[in-house]
DNA sequence: ACCGTACTACGATGCCTATCGTACGAGTCG
DNA sequence: CGACTCGTACGATAGGCATCGTAGTACGGT
């Protein structure tokens, strides 16, 4: 099989204006969370929070992972075992037009910077 | 007199190289601090730390400036009693080409939106 | 039914931070 | 000098948060 049905279990979203600006500010000031958000970006589609290799131990990778989804950075729901990720490039991009391309873009000159 | 002399006093700032996009970020993350880099950026120029009224106190909003200054998105000087802030444009957008004014406009639209 | 994988929940810990109040220093003006 | 304004320093406090470890749940495959 090639895709899991999407589980009943949900996760809580904040709706596209409940998202705030200081809450997606906050969540992306975090270096392990700029750094899923990059990956997430770079990745077009979905990704399963056990394809990161982060250096923490997976109960910190989830409450990151949560933080992105209640401040409206990400989609996350679940497929079967596996959790996916997405960013909410739409509900971001309608709200914040460009802000998102600018962080994206600020945060891969700071990466050949050398950080 | 227009423009009493620059203190000897001196403050520490961050370099250009020296600024973190996660710190400006979490600098930003802040709402009183967002709204202090609102309006340092509508009136182009130097405002004094006493011409902001914000609801908290002195010493917070002392807090509050150098926080903004040590990550990098204010340059503080004292002239006289009065100490002078501005925003560092030309490092910003220097090393994160369109983020202060994708930041700006977001927040602009967060404010009219109703915050 | 059983096992393994993916992720969660909960509690603990230590640090960071937004806030306040009070007391103080630096500068200007009379 | 003395009074006043602007801003700082320091301590306290309360809440937030990044991190961990352990124990547990949900799902898929055998």
């Amino acid at each position: 099989m090639t895709s899991p049905a999407v589980s009943s279990r949900d996760l809580p979203h904040p709706v596209r204006d409940e998202i705030r600006l200081e809450g997606v500010l906050h969540a992306l000031s975090d270096p392990m969370r700029l750094r899923i958000v990059r990956e997430l970006a770079t990745a077009s589609g979905e990704l399963s929070c056990s394809h990161f290799d982060l250096p923490v131990t997976k109960s910190t990778t989830t409450h990151h992972f949560r933080v992105l989804r209640e401040s409206g950075v990400i989609r996350q729901v679940y497929r079967g075992t596996a959790k996916m990720n997405g960013l909410r490039r739409d509900d971001l991009d309608g709200l914040f037009p460009g802000l998102l391309d600018a962080l994206l873009d600020a945060a891969g000159r700071q990466a050949v910077r050398g950080g």
